[in-house]
DNA sequence: GATCATAGTCGTCTGCCTGACGATAAACAG
DNA sequence: CTGTTTATCGTCAGGCAGACGACTATGATC
């Protein structure tokens, strides 16, 4: 507050609570999931939903949303994982208790351990988004959360196909069968491994080759790679049409 | 709020104010402009500033900035004129007085008259988006408007690649060399009038011939289209390298 | 009216990328 | 040793994009 400037009438305008949700997504076994956290109180008591939070009154949107996806997992955004805003939503009634606006936000991760529960005593778990959001009823997720998971998985779906970012999804070495089967979880096709091989190592920026080699699904050892300096890709992975 | 609901203890989370702020592009004379407003009041009083303000407690995001929109330009978002969710804004100094947070949302408009002021005495122009984001110090926007503002212009940019939006910058009825120099203005490029008109016309659903034809700008009489119902352009338009 | 300038539209050609798919390489299981 | 699995390299045809020539139809200028 600076001073001697009027501060707003508090009147003049409604007030909010702001929150943030994450739709935290990593593959698993050939599968794209999503983390979820058990609700313990109402609304909603019981069922699955969106790890989130409010924002502090003194954090920003990205810090909230980071400190929320360290306390509910462990994991730090930066090094590998991705975070970015998703969209925000603000429906007067998607909270049946008060106007909250919820900024959401995009986590992309390397499959891990198993997640850990938040500091209250909700549990926690990976769930294939395909569960997630087939569900009608009772194993639906509360709120608006499975708009917002929906919107989440279309937005990586889209960017897997113009940036570098399944590279997120992968451990800090990774081969190109790995790369190539995280489009195949994320996307829900089979893609040719001869095309994408080129592809891939085609593109410059994209992959660095580390020098070892591995053998982790049997079969013929494969290169390693890291993820190369390169953001966006140009020309992008086509997704096959359905 | 619902009977027999305990509402969220209002000590329990800070209070926010929560606003909109539009991007309102078109294209003017071979530029790409934003719509600004000059601020009555302070702070940052008499600077220009992205039109915008507070959503109200029964409204929902998009119906706040579809209301502001109408209010400063009379603009109604629908038919022709395309509304979306950019981005918030919510680092807790980005305005001195309070913590607001800002849902910015982009607008493409065709090129219309002169904007009209909003309900205060402000003052309301289309300035080139260029300008807008050059000034250092005195003729910058205020708040984070800049960044803003530039968020949109890329967004508004890349969205022109792979959707058919950019027939938003264009009236009802345009020729194929108009909506060239729409691409022309926002990539801030020259395209070859004939791979473009290959392009364009090529491309199912992106355009539908109405019959008639028209001499705006000298030369031989062009044929007149509409938009056609295609949203995502598949093959995308391909952005020349800078 | 002839000529020029301006815009629009249609073709051609070449290079590159992609998808389909054959072939080889290097591990493991029996 | 043989079959299976995965990785990697090559080949080939079709399609699309960029470069650019050619022709058409208007208004402007002399």
């Amino acid at each position: 507050m600076i001073a001697g400037m009027a501060p707003y009438d508090p009147s003049a305008f409604p007030p909010f609570a702001v929150t943030v949700d994450l739709v935290v997504l990593t593959v698993r076994s050939h599968a794209l999931c999503a983390l979820a956290v058990r609700r313990g109180e109402p609304p909603y008591q019981g069922r699955w939903a969106l790890p989130g939070g409010f924002v502090r009154g003194d954090e920003d949107l990205s810090g909230a949303a980071a400190r929320e996806l360290e306390e509910e997992t462990g994991l730090r955004a930066g090094s590998g994982v991705h975070l970015e805003q998703l969209a925000t939503y603000g429906d007067p009634k998607r909270d049946p208790r008060m106007r909250v606006v919820s900024v959401a936000h995009l986590v992309l991760a390397p499959d891990l351990p198993a997640p850990r529960a938040g500091g209250d005593a909700r549990s926690a778990r990976w769930a294939p988004v395909e569960e997630l959001l087939r569900n009608g009823e009772e194993g639906a997720l509360a709120f608006d959360h499975a708009r917002i998971l929906a919107d989440g998985v279309e937005r990586a779906r889209s960017k897997l196909e113009y940036s570098a970012l399944a590279t997120a999804f992968c451990p800090p070495e990774f081969t190109v069968g790995e790369l190539r089967r995280v489009y195949e979880a994320v996307w829900g096709v089979a893609l040719d491994p001869r095309n994408f091989h080129r592809k891939v190592t085609g593109t410059v920026g994209f992959l660095v080759p580390t020098g070892g080699t591995t053998t982790r699904q049997g079969g013929r050892p494969a290169q390693l790679f890291r993820a190369g300096g390169a953001t966006i890709l140009n020309p992008p992975m086509l997704r096959p049409e359905v």
